[in-house]
DNA sequence: ATATTCTGTGAGAGCGCTCTCATACCGGTT
DNA sequence: AACCGGTATGAGAGCGCTCTCACAGAATAT
């Protein structure tokens, strides 16, 4: 705010109205004649005249502003296509509204930053995605202000009752183990992503069940933590112990393209001696050769949905759900 | 700021001090009483006050938060781990400031919402990054708040004297295409990126170069977008075109994931046949097999030096230059 | 004609903070 | 004892907006 930028004051004074009715024309009041509108309007355009925010915000106690909390190493979070996606999804949805965005990466501190600038009246709701299981502070944090989840947060941080949004992970993972068996596949294994969070152990449960369904050995088990050098490391391990496996399910996509690559290097060829499936169909599994055979999950319409969702929340209508979990289904491309 | 939330008033009050007193503890004057810092510190404490924002803004002309203006396709944006790396950088730099981010993608409408948002007085300044030759309205934007450009700006939009952070385009292509030159190659070609940005300019300048310096046929020239198909597409123009040609130096690393799979496709064995080399070393380049030759900018630097350079802007000094280069390396692995 | 309801507009009191300026009080000079 | 400069504190005027309420004047009902 320069000096000599124009306020409400200037445009009463120029359209020679109150401040009041500046102020109805400028936030659509319909009680306002329109001869008056079309004054104001006029004062507007001539003074170049835009409301000043904070004052507006303080006044009305409304932020029009929205955090997207991000409590994850800030490294990892860009590096993975998914979450890429995910706030895609949030910023069109937030698009036509006047709300804004704003970006809280939280620190490795107690996330001081964090929670003045929630307490502070900065925004009027929050978006969380990527939560792990020492979040504890998250649980504070989500009852400053209205906040939907991106994932089930009573998994991994305990929360009952809050709003979120998620992929059917288990559903997905079970329909990925499923085709494998289908291929004539048994020995099939298993990297999960990192297990402090939801996702690992949702996607695991779902191969798991699948397994123990169908009577297979359900312990070919190597974890990963959801980047791809963490999936060749788990790919290595996993073929250490069971040299004879015959397709891995892998937790996400950048996991399997690791896995892909530690296969090569190991001799074997993909799907031939070991097929393999991921998860995500990120970026990350298309634009490889061979393609991936992954688990489809729309993570911009997870983003959408979530900012919709809080939308109605700020709007003070209830969702019709505290939650919404969106479809899986398999693409299948060349490893499986 | 729901009601309730306890005010710099109900700490004076609960202290026992006045309001102004209770704002200098806040913000940290060194003029007050040792124990009456306490007293005051115990209150805010005792209620657990945070200062509302919006007032703090309103009074002091300060917003302390920072616009991330990306006037580009959300999805590309998106997309590009280049992109992931700068914003991580400025992430990085903002982090131990009382400074926020707030990403602001802009719509494909005239951006009002976006002018709207920076003369409201949300912000104090602004980051640009990805801007493209027809961004006019970005030269009115970048009027109203102290902005600096991530990529010179001077090429696309014709802005002098603005402040920008940039890697050495020109100098990286020079390298890349020297190496080719060194290893033998004659019949070079280039996919560059998208011809609105400065980038793939100034990277095709750069090929250009070399290439009449050591008297080499630069007509081998084909457009890309800066997105893996568009490389993929880019690669096959250039191949029915010049089929005899042995190296290609291509402006990203996504583009040349997708030469790569074009080459494959056409027969044509990396590096054997046709020496490839990228831009970026990003995420693209590593974990993907034939590891790719690529020119190194440290995309996180340039996210940190733009955010850095606006901090000193708007601590009122004058940054020492208005331009900051930051040098590129030549990554070998095995495409070149 | 008078009473009643509407309808458009203005006055003015905040929203929670910052910051200038005035003031009370201190010890030290002369 | 009168004076001074220095320092910690308080009073109070905004910052630019929203929103309630009161009030003219027109429209409607009695």
């Amino acid at each position: 705010m320069t000096p000599g930028t124009p306020t409400l004051e200037m445009v009463a004074a120029a359209a020679g109205v109150s401040r009041a009715t500046v102020s109805r024309v400028v936030n659509g009041s319909p009680k306002v004649s329109p001869q008056v509108v079309d004054a104001v309007n006029r004062a507007i355009v001539a003074l170049n005249y835009v409301p000043n925010r904070a004052a507006r915000t303080l006044a009305s106690r409304q932020a029009m502003a929205i955090a997207l909390l991000v409590p994850e190493d800030i490294g990892r979070f860009y590096a993975d296509p998914y979450f890429a996606s995910v706030v895609k999804g949030i910023t069109e949805r937030l698009e036509p509204t006047d709300y804004v965005l704003n970006l809280l990466v939280s620190s490795s501190d107690p996330r001081h930053k964090t929670r003045r600038y929630l307490a502070g009246g900065s925004v009027d709701g929050a978006l969380v995605v990527s939560h792990h299981a020492g979040d504890r502070d998250l649980i504070e944090l989500s009852d400053i202000v209205p906040t939907v989840f991106g994932g089930d947060p009573t998994t991994m941080l305990g929360l009952r009752d809050r709003f979120y949004v998620d992929v059917d992970n288990v559903g997905g993972a079970r329909a990925a183990t499923r085709h494998l068996i289908r291929l004539g596949r048994r020995r099939i294994g298993t990297v999960t992503g990192a297990m402090d969070m939801h996702a690992a152990t949702h996607r695991l449960a779902g191969w798991r069940d699948v397994m123990s369904e169908a009577g297979l050995d359900d312990t070919a088990v190597a974890h990963g933590d959801f980047t791809s050098y963490g999936g060749a490391d788990a790919m290595r391990d996993l073929l250490a112990r069971r040299p004879d496996i015959d397709a891995v399910f892998v937790a996400n996509d950048l996991m399997a393209r690791g896995a892909l690559i530690t296969l090569g290097a190991a001799g074997r060829r993909v799907p031939e001696d070991v097929a393999l499936i991921g998860f995500d169909d990120s970026f990350a599994a298309t634009n490889v050769s061979p393609g991936l055979t992954t688990v489809r999950q729309a993570a911009d319409t997870m983003g959408w949905s979530m900012a919709d969702m809080l939308l109605e929340l700020l709007a003070g209508r209830e969702p019709e759900t505290r939650t919404r979990i969106l479809p899986t289904t398999l693409v299948l491309r060349e490893t499986a």
